[in-house]
DNA sequence: TATGAATGAGCGTTCATTCAT
DNA sequence: AATGAATGAACGCTCATTCAT
């Protein structure tokens, strides 16, 4: 990837984040990048396929995000690094994330596969535990930090400590 | 309201769902709505007052739905009713509420308050059950099945009378 | 003239005067008069027809301003009033003659033939003094005067009771 | 300056001319000036964009139809120059001069201070030949010039040679 | 006389995209 | 690989004007 490829990647990121894919003009990402707006087309082809480089990269960081999770054994330890990974994420990446969550709904094929390590993983702790419904537990776990990460990015006024100290009880944690 | 404001608002809320709000031109929802363009303006002031106008409508909308739960008084039944509400959704509405999800992301200062009453009702069943922390249980049960209603939404693979069955054993019910 | 055409021709005076009649939209005209948008062109036509009512107005104050002028006999006290008329403006009027300057540049086909009373007396005043050229002498008066009184309109740094006090001077006033 | 962006500033100056700023669309400018509307923006950011390049145009012009007079040391020389550069003007220039004028009025802040330099150099001038009012007598002079040039631009059946005339045997040339 | 809903053409402006260099 | 001039279609919006009541 060459050096001005990158920049423009940067800078799309960055700005979608912020003022989202269809508030945000080749322009601008070109100026912010500090290349011609040609450029942009040559290395993406279009707006849409830089969008699409930025949202691999949001998939990358999801994959990176979850990976600790995957190496672990033991399942208690499984759910509990599911639960907490969504309050590791550092502020600095709250925009990036709030891209992700409106990428979802604004894409209209937009492909959810990218947690489905993360759903096997907890499906299986969950086996191994014995619960009931180990595939909708998986499934109800995910939605529910999602949701959380998701209030927490809009700012509720969510105690966090609450929330965690409420998903360890009722894991068992 | 006048005949053709009523059509302008229709046709906004079905674009504005199938091509999201920025994707949607004030042009192509006066054409749908068989009126000049111009009177879009004349009844909305501006793209953005058609927009709220539809949110309105959306907030109307959640408020008649989770109605039938503020009336009941077993906790019990409170809370099977939060949980089947989502699945009572005609599927001629999913375009609405895949709006409602849509919006929630793309207009920044998205206010959620509409389900304050739910929240609080629900806080109350759980209080009454004895639940160790009703606040985050009533919170917990509101993005689960927001989550799944947006999965449902989306198309996902999820088996509906599995969900249901392992949400009505989760709450004893 | 009823009510409500005067009051309309009230508001298009005052809103040309200081929007400029391009600036200025008969929707804002109507909503300052109280009145239907749709009266307007009952009375008036079209835009171009209210402005000309607006217009004659302009054209009778001009007359009106300068009608002491036409009772004199003394050629001295002609030209003494010529002068003077334009400083005895009150400063509520100045919207109202900065209209008339752009209106006489706005509108292509302006007809400056108000002042011609005032121009054959100014010449006969000027020929009874045996000025060399009498015509040429009332012309430059009144572009004097008119140029003077466009300067104090603008703003203009003049000190009145320096130009007044030249003037009088230069005709020996 | 590229080939298209002046065929755009010739088109504005001519159209803006004819038709005043607000009667003139960037559409019909681009269409006049056979390019795309866009190039407009891209060039000059906004319609004001263009007629401040108008303006400066004129700006240019007066100052360089005035230069030879800032270079002339006798008085009676400067005087004589500033009574004749008016009727110097090419009948072709004149659409650009009534611009100009009407340019005066339809900007609200409008700033006339280009004429400065000749205002000094008449001061001085009259000063030298020991006017009373050296001040008044440079403001008086530029205001008739510009007065009458305004009549000639708008066809007034004001005699040139007649005015010429009267105004050598006024300031004794 | 007076209203106000409705129109349709036009406006200034933005923007993704192309292309010659 | 990189530029930047140029495009053309679309956009949100305004406005003078019409017309049924």
């Amino acid at each position: 990837m060459t050096d001005k490829k990158e920049k423009i990647l940067n800078a799309a990121l960055e700005l979608f984040s912020s003022d989202g894919y269809n508030g945000t003009s080749t322009g601008k990402i070109a100026r912010k990048a500090g290349v011609s707006e040609g450029l942009i087309f040559r290395h993406f082809t279009n707006k849409e396929g830089l969008l699409k480089a930025v949202v691999d990269l949001g998939e990358e960081r999801v994959k990176q995000l979850y990976n600790p999770l995957l190496n672990l054994n033991e399942p208690k330890k499984i759910i509990k690094k599911a639960i907490d990974i969504p309050f590791e994420v550092p502020v600095e990446e709250y925009q990036f994330w709030k891209l992700q969550y409106k990428i979802k709904w604004e894409i209209e094929d937009y492909n959810d596969e990218k947690l489905d390590p993360v759903r096997a993983a907890l499906r299986n702790a969950f086996e191994k535990l014995e619960y009931q419904f180990p595939e909708m537990e998986s499934e109800a776990l995910i939605i529910l930090t999602e949701g959380i990460g998701g209030s927490i990015l809009k700012g509720s006024a969510l105690n966090r400590k609450n929330v965690k100290e409420y998903l360890y009880n009722k894991y068992e944690i």
